[in-house]
DNA sequence: TATACATTTTCTGTATACAGGATTCAATGG
DNA sequence: CCATTGAATCCTGTATACAGAAAATGTATA
């Protein structure tokens, strides 16, 4: 056998709840668009059971609000959601560094280098995908380096709310270098193991993130109202 | 019409969820045992299918573990993955606190004395499960006072998996009068807004958990060993 | 006795059927 | 012209049916 190929077997569930959740994020499925079972289940040529347990794992993730006997909608985003989610963001970021700090090994310094170096190429292209992706795969190897299951999942789900605003904010930020400091910083403290700089470094970034993405939220928002007033809505 | 008596209308899917948490919480479903969907159906009453998306809402929780084709079963507790769990309810634990610090009200100060005093009467009597209700509603004061509604489900998802070892916990320490002390070190530092010794007073009151947690463990693991050395195994 | 293979059983995965609550809209009465 | 009612429709909640994978069991052969 060349390799272990076993277990590729992937649940119509879990593919359906993946395309949601892309969907959702991307914004292909607005905020308070209705999730209706049939609909979406002729839409991706599947039966009804498999888009149910999907919501199911979404709703407990918070991308869907359930209504009893009135069905399911893409949860609205507001200022004061995110600025929820960001606050426990934050704890949690400054634990991966400090953890990180403990029990990254050598070579979880070398990747974490590497992902540092990609990203600051990445930025040099200005490609807002490419800077976007490589700014997640230097955050997962941080958390990886931590060791803690736990926590990688729960950041990985609390990361989601906030990719759809991962472009302004980089727009925002690449610019400035801001984005390649922090990384810096970061990763210096990482490598003197120095819990506390790390602390800082993390905090400090995750706030200006922060920043960003309530100036988004309020952009928008301004938007939706005068598209009300002009009577846009559709 | 006498009051707001609408929307009392609970899925089965819920009730087979709470149902099923509480099992598997007090025990009755131990760590390991699998969840047969027909099996289960009829022993509550109900069909497959609510069944099935009760199961998807405590896998994303981590209290089941899904093999595909194979089925669900409850999760093992391991103490890698307590420790994991405690080590991320330390950081929310502390933000907990410190967001406390900032935004309880009058009101909640006076709640969060009513719950002291309740702790401290209900240790008297000795009555574990009484303690243990009243430790919770203390913790509970404390959450809701942070205004934060995703710290307050995460807090709530990640106490489950240590109830199992709360009576243990609350046996050691209660006797000693330390769990009276910490909770009153925490409301001091609250009603006095120290975010800095409310951080403190948390953090020692759950490094103290951890360590009964662990041993506990350990115990039920070393006794699970001598089990298996005599034959006990069913 | 042990091993390999066929058979049967037992579950899960997925689709579909059926019942009842909610919503809509039009007809009717004021 | 507006409010009320009732039927038609839509959609969720729940049950059940069917197909295929995995495990268990049994059987034959070395």
């Amino acid at each position: 056998m060349p390799a272990a190929k076993e277990e590729d077997f992937l649940p119509l569930r879990d593919s359906v709840y993946n395309k949601l959740r892309q969907a959702i994020l991307t914004g292909e499925l607005p905020a308070g668009e209705r999730l209706m079972e049939v609909h979406l289940g002729d839409k991706l040529g599947v039966s009804r059971t498999p888009i149910r347990e999907a919501i199911r794992m979404l709703e407990l993730e918070g991308l869907v609000t359930m209504i009893p006997r009135k069905g399911a909608m893409v949860s609205q985003i507001t200022e004061k959601n995110m600025s929820d989610v960001l606050e426990v963001r934050r704890a949690l970021d400054i634990l991966c560094v400090q953890l990180a700090c403990e029990r990254i090994t050598p070579e979880g310094i070398d990747e974490l280098k590497k992902a540092r170096d990609a990203f600051e190429k990445a930025v040099d292209t200005n490609d807002s995908r490419r800077i976007a992706q490589a700014d997640v795969e230097f955050h997962n190897v941080i958390i990886r380096a931590t060791g803690n299951d736990r926590l990688i999942s729960l950041e990985d789900s609390l990361s989601l709310p906030m990719y759809r605003y991962r472009y302004e904010y980089i727009k925002d930020s690449s610019g400035h270098g801001n984005l390649v400091k922090e990384h810096r910083g970061i990763v210096n403290a990482i490598e003197k193991r120095n819990a506390e700089a790390a602390a800082e470094a993390a905090g400090e970034h995750i706030d200006n993130q922060r920043r960003s993405i309530i100036r988004q939220i309020r952009l928008d928002r301004e938007e939706e109202s005068m598209n009300a007033l002009y009577g846009k809505r559709r």
